[in-house]
RNA sequence: GCCCCGGUAGCCCAACCGGCAGAGGCAAUCGACUCAAACUCGAUCCAGUGUGGGUUCGAAUCCCACCCGGGGCACCA
């Protein structure tokens, strides 16, 4: 088999050994890593290199200590792809860098007085020494680290940039708060009974000052887009997505109020039941809920804000409860349905959310289950403005003695104009009725906030605002980055403010417009906005002067292929999705989705459940490697199962894949050809089963079916070994190296430290990663003959050895002509023969129209059952067939065209 | 509650457009090699595809219902 030309000259300084008689995994690795770091395969973006270019790329880690399995099997399937490439001929640029800030390195500063930066970049040297021992196919070229300032400052800039834009603006929200410890919590840090995990105090909300970027902007865009990701990301994590996005359309309607100037406006997804409203309900945490009460009677107002107090007690989660009882106080004031002019009282209650659509709901009780709890709690009226009906067309229930509210489709009823309609009618009609009085309009909403970055942290990127008397100020350009002062002095215990506030000399700088005293802004980005847009980093990683190349990011962007853990699925990818529209927006970027292959791989597991401390079921990846080596774990993470599977560490054999490598190793051990030998005039069997295998991996790789990929270069090395050890084949043979030098090749992908061993005692220079993929002589995958299954019924009754472009009718002749067959119809009337040629022949027999028919005589060449195989091969049909046939398997003379025999069952 | 995946041998997993249920591996058993063991090599064992219907000449594959497992969203009006 021969070489594409894919590798280029690489420095031929290491003469082929054949010391090793036995497969020793541990002393290739110590043999073949310098030798890599000297050839540095992985280059990618030469000037002057004109492969056609790939992307693809890992998740960058977290550097919170050693590579993990999780690691080992995300950049074992990712190498898997880059080496493919590679292999068929591509630039492919394979980078890696560290999503180096965020809180544990924090964490562990408090905790054992380590500085937060010094312990970052250790454990990336060590993350960084467990990749290249592990053969990660990176560029070593192209590396960033977030924490760097050289790459923080572009995370500044880009601030800066949607700040222009308006996409980055400040406001109030609540977060949760912890009154004894004075810190902000993150959700995770609240307790399922709403008490704080670090002092047991119960949480309470709190309302802070923080930046946002603008995503909502961008709802409908990051929605519709996921259709043109369709078929090339999972579509789990698609459905995730839209999901998170949460989009939907209704309208929004203006309710006058009493003694109110302005209108308060509802959203709704059902305007159609406007007629059915009974009252209206205000979020109890919401702005307008304590407008309404200020104004409302003392005792009314005493009782709204009591209850508003214990709202802010309760714990987020208490708070999503669905089964939790509604509860509510009256407001004193009336809304004025715009359809009817009818008074509606106002409440105000927690099971409606300030911050969703305008905190404001028409309660619809006859149609809205959650809306009928509350009426129901309360005593509020129901009225049913739908006729909606089981699938007998029964009419269901009133809903104020049921209890069940009717969501449904049905007939408008009680309600004017829109008697009569349907659901979808009804709301169309509705919004047009509304929109002519002016009292409302067609409306989307999303279930998707904007994006909160702020962080009172300090190892992140310094938010580039300056506050002044006179409002916020940003940063120029000019005077970025931002740098992050020493941790040294000060005390990073979280206390609800950044810690950054207390470093008086950095935080108190002049106003960069005037000059007079001013504060920097001492929050820290969410690490989020650091890993939205490191990819585009990596195609000028040193650049100083723009965040990327914009020509360079043209050319090799989008990513061809990212990999990574479903964890991210929603938030990291939905983020890097939007900065990236929004860089391209700016004209920075020709695209507008980053990534256009994505591939989730599973979890490693053990027995049955995710490695944890407190499960004590770790599996250390570096026992693993001492135990096994790094190629058999780096195979038995692609042979495990499919690659978005879970792998249970405890179901896997890495001692079954050493096994394998042995095998494989010996192959090139044993091989006595010399290096060029023709393979075509080696022995043809062998061929074809090489070939074959060839072409099935690529197929199996190319659709990342890599355990499928791994099964068939596991047969193409057990019928190699066949051949090596066979009389008539033997070690010499040109097929056997042609074999083995694909075995080599193609398993490189998995385990390069045999393949390169391989390759080495095969006579090559490394290194094998860019040896080229092993070209696949079509003619030699023609089947001779194919194996033609004859039911009878249903039930394989016999098989035929026959050509594989056989016609249906000389089909049909042979099976009705086997005598397993004939036995199998026992004389019965045949009903139907199903021919599907060339691989299957069910013949029913019964009560059918068409007459059973004696033996037909055999007239198309000479078929053998299989039963009787022996004599020689089956009947060549056609041309291409006689052209692909080889030596040792000369076909009977028989040759040429045949006539067709008309069926049995006639026509 | 809504939505999405998945159930094939003791285990991990294959099976193209519906066409012989088995490619590969693990484990187990037996045999060869060995003084013995390990390694290696060879062989054997094992399911009728979660359950019940339907469509079809033919279903692991398509349709319906259900069971089990996993995941996402969930008081989002």
């Amino acid at each position: 088999m021969t070489q594409t030309e894919a590798g280029t000259g690489v420095p031929a300084a290491h003469e082929p050994e054949r010391d090793g008689e036995r497969y020793d995994a541990h002393a290739l690795q110590e043999k073949w890593l310098p030798v890599w770091d000297e050839l540095k395969p992985f280059r990618s973006g030469e000037p002057g290199d004109t492969r056609p270019k790939k992307y693809v790329l890992d998740m960058f880690p977290y550097p919170s200590g050693d590579l993990h399995m999780g690691h080992a099997e995300a950049y074992a399937l990712g190498d898997v792809i880059a080496r493919y490439w590679l292999q068929r001929g591509f630039d492919v640029m394979h980078p890696i860098g560290w999503d180096a800030f965020g809180l544990p390195a924090e964490n562990a500063a408090i905790k054992r007085g380590l500085d937060p930066r010094a312990w970052t970049y250790d454990n990336i040297a060590q993350q960084r020494a467990s990749m290249r021992r592990y053969a990660c196919s990176f560029d070593w070229d192209r590396v960033l680290h977030t924490s760097d300032p050289e790459y923080y400052k572009w995370n500044q800039w880009l601030f800066l940039k949607l700040y222009e834009r308006g996409l980055a603006y400040r406001k109030d929200s609540l977060v949760n708060w912890d009154p004894v410890d004075q810190t902000v919590l993150a959700n995770e840090q609240v307790m399922p009974d709403g008490t704080s995990e670090r002092s047991g105090a119960k949480v309470v909300k709190k309302k802070l000052t923080q930046w946002y970027f603008r995503i909502t902007e961008y709802a409908d865009r990051l929605l519709d887009d996921l259709d043109t990701l369709e078929g090339t990301w999972p579509s789990k994590v698609i459905s995730m997505q839209r999901n998170w996005i949460g989009r939907s359309s209704g309208a929004e309607v203006e309710f006058a109020i009493e003694g109110r100037e302005q209108p308060v406006t509802v959203y709704t997804t059902r305007p159609d039941t406007l007629h059915g409203a009974t009252f209206m309900v205000v979020a109890a945490d919401s702005d307008l809920a304590e407008e309404l009460a200020a104004d409302a009677e003392p005792a009314v107002r005493a009782a709204f804000e009591e209850y508003r107090t214990q709202v802010q007690e309760t714990s987020e989660i208490d708070r999503l409860a669905t089964d939790r009882e509604k509860t509510g106080v009256p407001l004193g004031r009336f809304a004025v349905n715009p359809v009817n002019g009818e008074r509606l009282p106002i409440w105000a209650a927690d099971y409606v959310l300030a911050d969703y659509g305008t905190g404001a709901i028409m309660a619809v009780p006859a149609h809205d289950q959650r809306d009928l709890d509350f009426a129901r709690a309360f005593g509020l009226p129901v009225r049913v403005v739908v006729d909606v009906r089981d699938a007998e067309g029964n009419a269901l229930p009133d809903p104020a003695e049921s209890g069940t509210a009717t969501a449904g489709d049905g007939v408008l009823v009680n309600s004017g104009e829109l008697d009569g309609l349907d659901k979808a009618a009804g709301v169309a009609k509705a919004i047009e009725l509304l929109q002519a009085a002016g009292k409302g309009r067609a409306a989307k909403n999303y279930r998707l906030r904007d994006w909160l970055i702020s962080r009172q942290r300090y190892w992140g990127t310094p938010i580039p605002i300056v506050h002044t008397d006179s409002g916020e100020v940003p940063v120029p350009e000019d005077q970025l980055p931002v740098l992050l002062p020493p941790s040294e002095g000060l005390n990073l215990t979280p206390k609800g403010t950044s810690p950054l506030g207390a470093a008086e000399d950095w935080v108190n700088v002049p106003s960069p417009v005037d000059g007079t005293p001013a504060r920097r802004d001492p929050d820290t980005m969410d690490t989020f906005v650091d890993s939205s847009w490191y990819f585009l980093r990596f195609v000028s990683p040193e650049d100083d002067t723009q965040p990327f190349d914009r020509d360079l990011i043209a050319q090799w962007g989008p990513i061809d292929q990212y990999v990574g853990g479903v964890t991210h699925a929603i938030l990291h990818l939905l983020y890097a999705r939007f900065i990236t529209k929004v860089l391209h927006d700016m004209g920075y970027l020709p695209f507008d989705e980053p990534f256009a292959r994505l591939l989730n791989q599973g979890m490693v597991l053990m027995e049955g459940s995710a490695m944890s401390k407190s499960k004590g079921n770790i599996v250390r990846l570096s026992d693993q490697l001492d135990e096994h080596g790094v190629d058999a774990v780096r195979l038995t993470m692609s042979f495990a199962g499919p690659p978005e599977d879970d792998i249970d560490w405890a179901d896997v054999s890495p001692s079954g894949s050493a096994k394998f490598l042995g095998r494989a190793w010996r192959l090139a051990r044993d091989v006595t050809s010399e290096r060029g030998a023709d393979p075509t005039a080696g022995d043809a069997a062998l061929r074809a089963v090489t070939h074959r295998s060839v072409h099935e991996i690529t197929q199996h790789v190319e659709a990342y079916r890599f355990n499928v990929a791994v099964a068939r270069l596991m047969e193409l090395v057990n019928a190699t070994r066949k051949a090596i050890d066979s009389a008539d084949v033997g070690p010499a043979d040109p097929a056997v190296r042609e074999a083995t030098e694909a075995v080599a090749v193609v398993l490189s992908l998995f385990a390069p430290y045999a393949a390169e061993d391989m390759w080495s005692l095969l006579g090559h220079e490394p290194a094998v990663a860019r040896a080229g993929w092993p070209v696949v002589d079509e003619s030699l995958l023609v089947q001779e003959t194919v194996t033609c299954v004859v039911q009878v019924k249903g039930k394989v009754r016999d098989r035929l050895e026959v050509a594989p472009d056989i016609t249906e009718d000389a089909l049909r002749e042979l099976a009705l002509a086997s005598e397993k067959v004939q036995a199998a119809i026992g004389g019965a009337e045949l009903r139907t023969v199903v021919v599907r040629a060339p691989k299957l022949v069910n013949i029913v027999p019964g009560p059918g129209v068409r007459p059973a028919r004696p033996s037909p005589p055999s007239r198309a060449g000479p078929p053998r059952r299989s039963g009787s195989r022996g004599t020689g091969s089956a009947a060549p049909a056609g041309s291409r067939a006689s052209s692909a046939r080889c030596a040792g398997r000369r076909a009977s003379p028989s040759t040429g065209p045949r006539p067709e025999p008309r069926g049995p069952a006639g026509r």
